[in-house]
DNA sequence: GGTCGCTGTTAATGTTGATTAACATCGTAC
DNA sequence: GTACGATGTTAATCAACATTAACAGCGACC
């Protein structure tokens, strides 16, 4: 009786199951097979609940696209100053890439697998992310160049998203403390002098 | 008369495009046949020269990660203290990363598709190498943790590698200067308080 | 001037893997 | 109690692809 309705618990845990085959091993590293037993099923049977792999992968870069934009932009809308404002960037993607390393590492590494249709809209939804960023960090660093603020952006991204690649060292809060010290003070050299 | 005895021209040519197409397309997204012809030569052409595609692979990321390792240590050892040494590591990782921003891809990303044998010893090289930053940084810090040193290492490394995701919008002097700003606030911030 | 090693080529070979077909189960709405 | 949609399964199908075989040119060295 706890059960609603129970419509796209499959769909999840196969999304779910993917994020980490294909952080691992990579997305033609992995077989529909591999996914299917993944989840305690064969590999046909993913094709009752996408259309294909690559449409899969699509799906799964979209959300995470659209979770990072969407929630960066309730954020800034939040913030009160431009300061507190790259705050809570900060914060919202050293949450993200803490809570879903293989989500992160998957978004960075295969967008090149998406078909066409679908690339373009989570390229356009990756940029108006990082845009975000560049914009704030403008208003942090009135006068700073636009070429310049989102090079930092990318480079800041990069040291953020490393974290999958520091397992387990430090406790989560230790990292998610370091992260925010270390990002933050190089968006800041990146604009002295 | 100008040749010396070419030996592994070809070789080399073959390693530097593979480089290339494994960056943008991913071990697996590239076949021997397009190998082959991005240096103007059949598929099966290449096993002239390698004993195949893995063993391709591995090479690649033997000599990036021997590279990187001789010459940090180099650099390091012809320091005259942890603070040069620190700077020197530095420029040493930045102008490899902007020179070779293939490379670089392919290094973070491919280990997982090396067998086994060879994995174990480029494995061994990249911790050797980060270890070499962890070595100058709790030098540079005294009293810092090593867990943290590590942690940080890796958070810098991901600033400096993301450089082959920012395609040439600032040019490489404007870059250097800036990764090597970032990195080295995100350095000290890593182990203030 | 003949042989051999080096480098290529094109034609198999064999495997893997994505996708589809054909067929089963089963709960639910009528 | 029966038809149907949802969800699975196993057995094709079909295309890629890594690797190997068989064969050819060619320069160097005797």
């Amino acid at each position: 009786m706890a059960e609603v309705s129970a419509p796209p618990t499959r769909r999840l845990e196969i999304l779910s199951a993917a994020a980490e085959l294909f952080a691992r091993r990579g997305y033609h590293g992995v077989s529909i097979g591999d996914l299917g037993r993944a989840v305690g099923l064969t590999g046909p049977a993913l094709y009752r609940h996408f259309r294909g792999k690559e449409a899969l992968l699509a799906e799964m870069l979209l959300d995470i696209s659209e979770r990072l934009l969407s929630e960066g932009r309730r954020r800034v809308a939040a913030a009160g100053t431009p300061d507190v404002a790259l705050d809570a960037l900060l914060r919202w993607h050293i949450d993200f890439a803490l809570d879903n390393p293989a989500l992160i590492t998957v978004h960075v590494r295969e967008l090149g697998n998406v078909p066409q249709p679908e690339r373009r809209e989570i390229r356009r939804l990756q940029r108006a992310y990082a845009e975000e960023w560049v914009r704030v960090l403008r208003l942090v660093h009135p006068g700073a160049a636009e070429d310049r603020a989102r090079a930092a952006t990318h480079a800041a991204f990069g040291l953020l998203n490393s974290t999958p690649h520091s397992t387990g060292e430090l406790d989560r809060a230790t990292m998610a403390r370091l992260l925010h010290a270390m990002a933050s003070d190089a968006l800041t050299g990146a604009f002295r002098s």
